[in-house]
DNA sequence: AGATAGTTATGACAATTGTCATCTGCATAA
DNA sequence: TTATGCAGATGACAATTGTCATAACTATCT
């Protein structure tokens, strides 16, 4: 019997996926979770086989609690399961070392296989995602990403450089280096390109 | 036997519903649509008793469904499905008369059920939108949304005036409404308080 | 005809943004 | 030790943005 645990905020997907894997004779859904914290905790916990992780979740992502499980030596292992193809998640959930990276527009029919197929030790990955997007690496660093995602929350260069305690100048040199590097002609369009593409 | 469509473009929420669905002996999965042309086509040929249609879809949103099915004097019942439950889009939904509108944060085991109701003539709405949301409806006219929604996109008032053939000045004026109307201090600010609320 | 409202335009002003060259410390590698 | 590179800072400039007062031109209603 293969235990699982699925941590996915969308209610609706949650129950009706837990309700599909455990339609399967040798899948038992030990667990659910709502929001990254709930989901680490009930990993350690429970200890189930497998987890069913998505990204954009409150409190923690699920790129969050792959890395915090690593930490804490977790030996369950990790399927992403999420709407996003953005080179940014993938990268950084391979590097993480995931058994699986699905995608939500994938077929229903193929999930409970590929949950058998991970814990033979397979790989999973959505065809969409094996060619062409991991080359895309995120160009912005540590700092032109923070600035930028402020920038994304509606501040102004000098409410930014306040709240980072960095000089005005500096805050807008950055912002500058930053479109620069995405290619975007003002904020608004750099944010969107970044944002697009899971590089926050 | 209750006959239902569902369009929903991801496949994965798609495909566990059907199943879900389709294990309740009185409603039958006649049909499911990935997005909203596709829906509208189905529907008509079909004619199912419900459908279920999420709103955020390719080609045709979930509403511009709704409209059209009014048009055409489908008798077939509406249930939308979304994740939002932003104001402009639950108001565009109430003035188009659906049957229900439904949140996927809401819970699966109920899903069913909610279908038998409206069958009966009643109105699902979720409970997290009967109150307090309805009354902020859209304070930006058709111009400063159209103009907001470029300016989203990343173009500048110069642009803007060139593509819609107004004046430069003019461009900066309605913005500047439009922040005013919004209470934004900002273009980033308004963009992202106006597409939180649905109202682009 | 006069009042009213909606749409578009203009000009002026200040604030913010985007760009660039240059400069300071500081750490670290050769 | 010198050199190199990085994180920040400064100043200057032009372009863009945000604000406001005002006006012209419709169309509509009384």
């Amino acid at each position: 019997m293969i235990r699982i645990l699925i941590a996915e905020d969308q209610r609706m997907l949650r129950g009706a996926l837990a309700l599909l894997l455990d339609l399967e004779d040798d899948i038992e859904v030990v667990g659910q979770a709502c929001d990254g914290q709930e989901a680490l905790s009930l990993i350690t916990t429970l200890q189930p086989d497998v987890c069913l992780l998505d990204i954009e979740m409150p409190v923690k992502t699920g790129l969050d609690v792959t890395e915090q499980l690593i930490e804490i030596g977790s030996i369950t292992r990790v399927i992403i399961l999420t709407t996003f193809a953005r080179p940014g998640y993938f990268e950084r959930a391979i590097k993480a070392n995931v058994q699986g990276y699905l995608l939500k527009d994938g077929p229903t029919e193929q999930l409970a296989e590929s949950i058998r197929r991970v814990m033979k030790g397979h790989r999973e990955i959505s065809p969409e995602l094996i060619f062409g997007t991991f080359k895309e690496e995120n160009p912005l660093n540590a700092r032109e990403r923070e600035i930028l995602s402020l920038s994304a929350q509606g501040k102004s260069a000098n409410e930014i450089s306040s709240i980072l305690h960095l000089s005005y100048g500096t805050v807008r040199n950055y912002i500058s280096e930053a479109l620069n590097k995405l290619d975007a002609k003002n904020r608004i369009e750099g944010i969107r390109m970044a944002e697009q593409k899971g590089w926050l």
